[in-house]
RNA sequence: GGACCGGUAGCUCAGUUGGAUAGAGCAUCAGCCUUCUAAGCUGAGGGUCAUUGGUUCGAAUCCAAUCCGGUUCACCA
């Protein structure tokens, strides 16, 4: 009996492995270790539940896969007779009958077990980094993306043990913010969020897109200079630049080489942008702004309060939150210390006009510029200056960044660096790169307009859930605030999971008809799962039944194993998701599970069982279950509702 | 051009430490509400797993080449 429990305390698929390898060892007296042989759930076409493949013993043992099967079958049977009852060899495939006992165990063990799954704190320290923002624009769905993987990732290292820090880091200084700026001062006539009741954040947005506009106008005509030949205005450089440009423009062959051509239009375009009067104020308030003139800095400050406070409530309606928010405006000199003493380690050099660099050419990559040659810092010093902090504040054994696929040259080159400088968390830096979400009709690209904004999209899935709640008519009694937290609640699981289901490192695709279905692979189907289950164990505790200690009754039925094969399987769930740091290992479980569940629920009933030993097996199953969607829904950042 | 990532059903995606006849959801078609919530369930059709070659008992999965798509290689952030 004893070693029973012991099984119980480790996944069936363990414990298979464990019992293979000593059966192995004293029938043929040779060490094996997991690796040498396969473990698979039995195909449902076959009798069984775990299937050992045989073919990879084959060569060690020259004997057949069938004698192998055979020999292995009886051994694991006859010495464990209560976590196996049968076994059957087909084409070198041997399928193992897990003993009912083993799974009606697991049952009454866990089935009140608000935690099952989880692992106890195991000391170590991460922080993750995740929804980096601009202030000068609101936040678009790549940013929900971005947030809920940093959120839901946070959630599951902690259910599997870590300690988590979660981090910000707002990017509020630079050109952009002075862009706003600019066209604030010139077109806002002292607009304020509250005196015109547009949110924080767009509102500073929407002096964004006009600068741009702005930008864009005067970029015209001096564009049409550059193409008349006419390059009088530029300063000797640029007009060296532009002379080279064209010349590339009239030598290479246009309809080979569209690429080509697109790009060197572009770079005469940034050229052309850069050399309009509007561009010119701009950089004059970024120059004012590093030396701290204070108007400039008045300024600063109110505008990027109002977008804290309009991203503020964004993440409050999302569930996102932080602990500890870094800004760039007093990170980016951290860097410059280290880049001194990197010089003096020559892990760096110095080029004739004084601007610093990192060859990291023997590593396959380039040369890196670390510091410019007028003294001041580019993004990547501030991110070794901001690595290091991140260690010495908090000693973090591991340091996760949720940032964008498009970074992961930055990311490698941010890492090989910290490395070189022999930093003692390089090691411990990790990328969770993930991919662009593009729309049906392709990118989202801010200057065509269609980027989809974070706060028109959950308005939009909140209104779709109450149309949807409203035609269904199920829930005719809830008060108003018990519906609006309704529809919040089904709208956003509807939109984390539509985001999470997908492998992080993947483009996914959003299509808007799609998100709003409420429909199979979803967030409320899920929900609905849960719903329904939370239904039945109502009716089941208000009626005179009470949960007795009575035996659960067996033989279990295929639909009753099946939920339970899948219950046991969620502890390996939140440790896969954990290591690969993918919250979609969590999504695909859980709908899964839901749907094993709502395939027992029309075969079976629970409140009705045949018998009193049935209803006892099937009001447990049903409470694991609704357990288990419940964890691993709330760890995808998702709530599940009583009623739907 | 170099580096990295991707290509699986009409669409969106699972499946890759190599395992049995490649799976879901959406869409299409056909069924199921007198029984615990039909936001559900059952069934049908739909595939050259980009292509070619290799490795072996066995390849969507590993290797090589090719084709297609994306990202990146800034004194931008």
């Amino acid at each position: 009996m004893f070693r029973f429990h012991y099984f119980c305390r480790m996944s069936i698929v363990n414990s298979l492995q464990q019992s293979v390898i000593k059966s192995l060892a004293e029938l043929y007296n040779q060490p094996f270790t997991e690796k040498d042989f396969q473990v698979n759930q039995t195909k449902p076409e076959f009798e069984g539940d775990y299937t050992i493949v045989m073919f990879s013993l084959v060569k060690s043992l020259k004997l057949s896969p069938d004698a192998i099967g055979t020999a292995l079958g009886n051994h694991l049977v006859g010495n464990n007779p209560l976590l196996f009852t049968h076994y059957n060899i087909i084409k070198g495939f041997l399928n193992l009958s897990v003993a009912d006992d083993f799974w009606m165990q697991l049952l009454q063990r866990n089935h009140n077990d608000v935690c099952y799954g989880k692992k106890p704190m195991n000391g170590k320290k991460v922080m993750v980094e995740y929804a980096s923002p601009n202030t000068n624009k609101p936040l678009h769905l790549g940013h929900l993306r971005n947030i809920f993987l940093g959120w839901s990732t946070s959630e599951i290292l902690k259910a599997n043990g870590y300690e988590v820090i979660k981090s910000a880091i707002v990017n509020d200084r630079g050109i952009h913010i002075c862009k706003s700026m600019i066209a604030w001062l010139k077109y806002a006539n002292g607009a304020t969020p509250a005196n015109t009741g547009i949110k924080g954040d767009h509102l500073v947005g929407d002096y964004y897109v006009r600068f741009e506009n702005d930008l864009k106008a005067q970029t015209e005509p001096i564009l049409e200079k550059i193409n008349a030949g006419d390059l009088s205005h530029f300063s000797a450089m640029d007009a060296d630049k532009l002379l080279k440009l064209l010349q590339t423009l009239n030598t290479i062959d246009k309809s080979k080489e569209a690429e080509k051509t697109e790009k060197t239009k572009d770079d005469i375009k940034e050229i052309a942008r850069a050399n309009t009067p509007i561009m010119a104020e701009a950089k004059q308030m970024l120059l004012d702004w590093e030396e701290g003139k204070p108007e400039v800095m008045d300024l600063w400050r109110k505008m990027n309060g109002w977008v804290y406070d309009g991203f503020e409530v964004t993440y409050q309606r999302i569930g996102a939150d932080f602990d500890i928010t870094y800004y760039e405006s007093n990170t980016y000199l951290l860097g410059k210390n280290i880049v001194q003493q990197g010089l003096e380690k020559n892990i760096f050099f110095k080029k004739e006009d004084g601007s610093i660099w990192i060859d990291l050419t023997a590593d396959g990559l380039d040369e890196k510029l670390v510091q410019r040659k007028d003294g001041t810092s580019v993004y990547i010093t501030q991110d070794i200056g901001l690595a290091l902090q991140k260690y010495e504040q908090y000693k973090i054994d591991q340091s996760i960044y949720v940032i964008g696929n498009e970074q992961n040259y930055h990311m490698k080159v941010l890492q090989l660096i910290c490395k070189k400088l022999g930093m003692p968390n390089a090691e411990n830096i990790y990328h969770l790169s993930y991919g662009m979400v593009e729309l049906t009709t392709g990118k989202m690209k801010s200057r065509e307009g269609t980027v989809v904004d974070a706060d028109d999209i959950v308005d939009e899935m909140i209104a779709t859930s109450q149309q949807h709640t409203e035609e269904l008519g199920k829930v005719k009694d809830f008060t108003e605030s018990e519906l609006k937290e309704l529809y919040n609640t089904l709208a956003l699981g509807a939109m984390k999971f539509y985001l999470l289901r997908v492998d992080p490192k993947k483009t996914m695709v959003f299509n808007p008809q799609e998100s709003i279905d409420f429909h199979g692979f979803t967030g409320p189907f899920v929900q609905y799962t849960h719903a329904r289950i939370k239904s039945i164990l109502r009716k089941v505790h208000n009626g005179e039944w009470k949960m007795e200690n009575g035996q659960l009754e067996s033989p279990l039925l295929t639909l009753e194993k099946q939920l339970l094969v899948h219950l046991e399987q969620y502890p390996a769930a939140l440790g896969q998701a954990c290591s690969e740091h993918n919250p979609s290992v969590i999504a695909n479980y859980v709908f899964q599970l839901a749907q094993t569940f709502n395939t027992f629920y029309t075969e079976h009933s629970v409140a009705n069982a045949e018998t009193p030993g049935k209803k006892q097996l099937r009001v447990q199953l049903a409470m694991m279950t609704s357990n288990v969607l419940k964890s691993g829904m709330e760890l995808l950042g998702i709530t599940v509702p009583e009623r739907m």
